[in-house]
DNA sequence: CAAAATTAGATGTATATACATACATTTGTG
DNA sequence: CACAAATGTATGTATATACATCTAATTTTG
């Protein structure tokens, strides 16, 4: 869908100011695509997000911080998402040995199935809506950069 | 920043995959930068994006769902966001005559005041980090809208 | 035209975001 | 080594998201 009808607006005083619309659309239109498939596992989309980053180093455990700096969402508040994974026994938390100030958190038996039924989930899904070429999907990580260029490193 | 930077992981699958994670992180980064300004005036995004839209059909007034038919996040809980607005007088309600179902919202000339001060503010923003070409920004935009082709229009 | 279905909006609940604060542990410094 | 500063996590609060439910008004229909 153009952006123009999603957003019922056809005013926008430039095509830059236009693309910042259309990022914020995009990316609420692939959380709201994705979250309906999560749903069938009882994850929300920043449960899954947990799951994924804690898989990535699996054998190993992070801790609370170390998954905090890998969410997409920089400002999402980490210890009560685990809160609820604990919950649903898909991940344990252990004090660290060496600094008890931290939280080391594993993915469990459970947990990692979970995650690999979703993760099949959201492939079907993902190769259902393949409209953009490899090529084209560069030139959209590409741009994405270039627009956030000024971020502080 | 490089994406790999700012989710500390090279582990992408595709450039595909690459992309959609992009396009969230990016999303999540916008929103924080214009977040930051909006705070001098108390309104968080959602009200702002609100009041915007308000201020595009105005002086005519808009029922709930036609605010909501313009949100990006069409999720939104419009009713909610309108008694934020309320309380602060920015916007007034009013039950319409010819449909006494809907509500119809006006912005004030403090919504007004505050629309005009904080957008001036978020366009000086833009201005710094224009790193985008218009030749650029279309072709954002045109992959974006390819990326969300299958979307049920 | 009365009953059923639909629509608009408000409200309730669980989770998340964004940010502040509190507490415990660790590190740095005199 | 004591004590201040910094760090890691948990927790509190306001607002938002996502979705369900409720009420009132309107439209459809039989």
């Amino acid at each position: 869908m153009k952006l123009e009808n999603a957003l019922l607006s056809t005013k926008f005083s430039s095509e830059v100011q236009k693309a910042s619309l259309n990022v914020l659309y995009s990316a609420w239109w692939l959380k709201s695509i994705t979250s309906k498939e999560l749903k069938d596992f009882d994850l929300t989309h920043e449960q899954y997000n947990v799951l994924r980053i804690l898989k990535g180093k699996y054998p190993n455990q992070l801790c609370v911080k170390d998954i905090a700096r890998r969410m997409i969402e920089k400002s999402s508040n980490v210890p009560r998402i685990i809160d609820r994974l604990e919950i649903k026994k898909l991940v344990k938390r252990t004090v660290s040995e060496s600094d008890k100030r931290e939280t080391l958190i594993t993915i469990t038996k459970s947990g990692l199935s979970i995650l690999e039924s979703s993760t099949s989930k959201l492939n079907k899904l993902h190769d259902c809506m393949q409209n953009l070429t490899e090529k084209e999907a560069l030139q959209l990580n590409q741009l994405l950069e270039k627009m956030r260029q000024k971020e502080t490193d």
